[in-house]
DNA sequence: TTAGCTGCAAAGCCTTTGCAATTTA
DNA sequence: TAAATTGCAAAGGCTTTGCAGCTAA
């Protein structure tokens, strides 16, 4: 689906959020562990409503509230885990930024489908630009909207839109 | 403040918003030519909120409820003369998308200000990037965070954070 | 005259928070 | 055991919407 490789990661997700809750003298209880396996089990953007879901699916029987789903995010956003890339719906949408490089994205406003890409130039050139204002630049977001491929193409079959959401 | 120049315009926001609202068979009221000429009075960027409070001040005791400049920023948006490119503390912050070339932001974390820039390059990058994934692009949005040479210095008198919010 | 528009208040929605009970280290 | 965490319900805060009265064309 990606032509992106994953990053050599040392630790888990799980281990690196522990090491994180541990500077702060926080806890890493069943539930946060839940949360973060969930989130890490694949590589595709969510909301917090769809985790909330995924959860309360689990045949073992364990829930999580969604509060708690909602304070761990944040924590995982600052232990840097995740990344808050953009906003559907009125809802906030999450990456993984632990684990998986530097990426923008292509967004089809047709299907909704997000195409990842990774540009060295891109990235000298706002070194380039940031440094001729004087900033000191420590991250971006790129978001391109334009139609995908198939988005263009006129549907053979029922395919797309419909299979897609 | 910015090095941008304005693009040329044959004819004012008003206008522009009147016959976009006439293809649609809908009204230019007092109220939303109020709205725009208030939006357009200047190039910064804004939420609804702001304007809102505006318009409340006007000495001519004309006012506009909320509900009002909410469905006009929805409607100018559509007619193209408004973008929606951040969210902050919760809301959305929009720009000029009439009479205003394309540009992109840096953002200082520290003080929240944006320095527009526009680069040529980068144009030509995102198109090779998306003619490489047979995506048709329309637009995009950039932003790069991180500190403003104002930020970085250490500062002098009370200057930056405090007068700038 | 007649669609369309405005204001107001109420509702919607995602997200945050207070608090008592529970659990981790 | 003490401090941190969870769940629930309620509260927050921006944005949308139903509706009766008003207004542009």
């Amino acid at each position: 689906m990606s032509d992106l490789q994953a990053v050599e990661v040392a630790i888990s997700p799980v281990e690196k959020f522990r090491e994180y809750l541990a500077t702060k003298a926080q806890r890493l209880t069943t539930e946060r562990r839940f949360i973060v396996e969930e989130i890490f089990a694949d590589h595709d953007h969510f909301d917090v409503d769809q985790i909330v879901m995924r959860l309360s699916q689990r045949d073992d029987g364990k829930r999580v509230s969604r509060s708690t789903v909602y304070r761990t995010v944040s924590a995982l956003e600052e232990a840097g885990l995740l990344r808050k890339i953009a906003r559907a719906d009125g809802r906030d949408l999450y990456e993984h930024d632990y684990g998986y490089p530097q990426h923008d994205h292509l967004i089809c406003r047709r299907t909704g489908k997000l195409i990842e890409f990774h540009s060295p130039e891109l990235d000298e050139i706002l070194q380039k630009v940031a440094a001729e204002h004087g900033f000191r630049m420590e991250g971006h977001r790129l978001e391109v909207y334009g139609l995908s491929a198939e988005a263009c193409r006129p549907a053979r079959r029922s395919y797309g839109k419909l299979d897609r959401i």
